[in-house]
DNA sequence: GTGAAAGCGCTAACAG
DNA sequence: CTGTTAGCGCTTTCAC
């Protein structure tokens, strides 16, 4: 018979190097490849007997089905790109180390969940770099902090896939969803919380790059002095650089019009601070106040605790995995979504004057900032 | 002609959903398929004129290759799997945060750079994970600190699919190749340089997971009193557990026979015991010098300054995937590969009582370990 | 219930 | 130098 001819073709010519392919799960089960296809994918309404026999053969032969056959022919990968917008010469920077760290762990921690893996790619800032994106077949990608016009964006949902970014893309960026927080309702939260302990000079430290987080940031803080007649004293500088950070935090302090607390936006500004304090006789809380953004955990036992502001990396991963899964498994045509997520607060003795103690702080206050719509979980 | 035909055919029943394929290129272009093929991947050769009419045709139709089908058809994926061990219920745990996130990066640039991207992936724990893993194609896999007889190494070595560590392979895991520290000289040289700077009886902080870090780190220690007639003095704590290093460097500091130095193997235990010291009013470094292995960029600015051992995860990354990457194109049949990498100790004013100074420490004074084999680069 | 056959989109032999 | 053809290994109608 034909079939049977088939599949000795098939057992001799096997030139997969040593790997059982599904024929030879077939063969050896003595049923066809749909009923092994069916059998090991769940479909079907197969009899349990020849399901379970199907899967004993499956595993003595050691039958790993070839994911690029399935991607393929079904048209989905399970591969989710994963992206992070860069200043710089590298690929990609961990600026904020702790934030990616986490944002990246509860993406891949929820993408698996769900079946899907993250593929680290770079912000194509090379033309080489547009190579390996379309080398990959990617269900969808996640793209933190995006530019106005980032090319590989555009690229992509020309393609029909969809992209949510971590961060509200600028300009008219296309993205299927985004995900980011409530900085203008952060960071005035935040000076309320210093004003309230007694703050007269609220200092920021700021970055000289455009994107969302820095401008938003900036611009509530300036709105905030505006109402409370305070003048602003601000330094930026560019925050991908390490060392710029320690030099501005110097000249904030170094200042006539000297603040008497300071909010630092990015991650290393409350060793910076506290570093530069020193070098002034500056003590902190007593003499300066000092708050910055953080996820990192050194700041639970400087030498004074530093409170901070948490943007919650961890959730936003997720949420930003649930809603670029619901784009791929749904139907695609769905409106722009968009959620934003709460801050946290964690108050620490650097921005308390009262009730200071050589103890340690008992365990971090966590004060909600107040946030408007908010979502799920 | 059946050749025009086919074309029709193709192009009216494009179900492609607006992506342009090859053979629409080809119908565009006017040519045959294989010289689009051949065109766009630089093969053949074909007339400058045809490749670069071909190219533009494809461009103008927005044309990408489907990296799904050439996967399939040669093989090989241009992915690499990334993968950690870890000791809790996460997929992954970024203990030792700044290692990883600079391991990570340098290897994913290394990667990029010679065409490859790497794709996350859980260890395997669960038995779901599993399903992860052999849903996507791999051209190889990078494990960091694998367990003794990690069932997913184990797996794909039995596929023919290379794999390379980031630390040695305890038990008989069969890795292609290696990528290390010199653990034990790292710490010799460290506890000498140490012992150079005054201590009479210097402490440990180490964990109770038997890792080979952990392992080597602590027998060199052990090794090294033994040599020098001390006797042990060491705390060890889960090091996946984030309070528990600061209980255990307050308890190594309580303890009667108080280390009047300690070196923290933990990245945290920097931070932990300038902490611990201060409750117990302990002057570092006068009464007592600190050293952590870290690669955070804290500790050139807390007070005073610490002095870490950095383990270059930057230049591991990089080797490991150059390891891979040659075994992967190369003919994989080659002998164990393992390749040594060199620590640098980072001394800061921490561990060093003469000279103690209130300015800023000069720049980081790099000390070479006696570093035996190394290599390249 | 089970099997045969038709491709998914591409690359690599091999003809012309 | 260019075109035709045969699959890569799987899923999926559609007959039986």
């Amino acid at each position: 018979m034909t079939a049977a001819k088939h599949q000795v073709t098939r057992s001799a010519g096997r030139r997969t190097g040593g790997r059982a392919g599904i024929r030879d799960v077939a063969a050896a089960a003595g049923v066809s490849i749909t009923t092994v296809s069916d059998a090991l994918n769940g479909k079907g309404r197969l009899p349990d007997a020849t399901r379970r026999h199907v899967r004993s053969v499956a595993d003595r032969l050691g039958y790993r089905p070839s994911a690029a056959a399935r991607t393929l022919r079904t048209g989905k990968s399970g591969l989710i790109g994963l992206t992070v917008t860069t200043y710089g010469e590298e690929p990609f920077t961990f600026t904020e180390f702790a934030y990616f760290a986490e944002m990246a762990r509860a993406a891949t921690s929820a993408a698996l969940a769900r079946g899907y893996a993250l593929v680290i790619l770079p912000a194509a800032s090379q033309h080489r770099d547009f190579d390996v994106w379309s080398n990959v077949a990617l269900d969808g990608t996640v793209v933190i902090d995006p530019s106005d016009h980032d090319p590989v964006v555009t690229e992509l949902v020309r393609q029909g896939i969809p992209v949510v970014s971590d961060g509200r893309p600028g300009g008219s960026l296309p993205v299927t969803a985004w995900v980011d927080n409530d900085h203008e309702a952060a960071v005035t939260n935040l000076l309320d919380h210093l004003a309230t302990a007694g703050a007269r000079r609220i200092g920021l430290l700021t970055g000289t790059s455009t994107d969302t987080y820095t401008r938003l940031s900036t611009t509530a803080y300036l709105h905030w002095c505006e109402r409370h007649g305070q003048d602003p004293v601000y330094e930026a500088y560019p925050a991908h650089d390490p060392c710029a950070g320690a030099v501005a935090a110097d000249r904030l302090l170094a200042r006539p019009d000297r603040p008497d607390a300071v909010y630092g936006l990015f991650d290393p500004n409350g060793t910076d601070l506290l570093a530069a304090a020193r070098r002034y006789g500056l003590r902190v809380p007593d003499d300066l106040l000092v708050v910055c953004c953080s996820e990192s955990s050194v700041y639970a036992s400087t030498e004074p605790p530093i409170t901070t502001l948490s943007l919650k990396p961890g959730r936003i991963g997720t949420t930003v995995i649930q809603l670029l899964i619901d784009a791929i498994e749904g139907q695609s045509g769905r409106a722009e979504a968009h959620q934003v997520m709460p801050t946290e607060l964690i108050v620490r003795a650097s921005s308390q004057r009262i009730g200071r103690s050589p103890r340690r702080v008992p365990s971090a206050t966590v004060v909600a900032p107040r946030t408007p719509p908010a979502a799920d979980q």
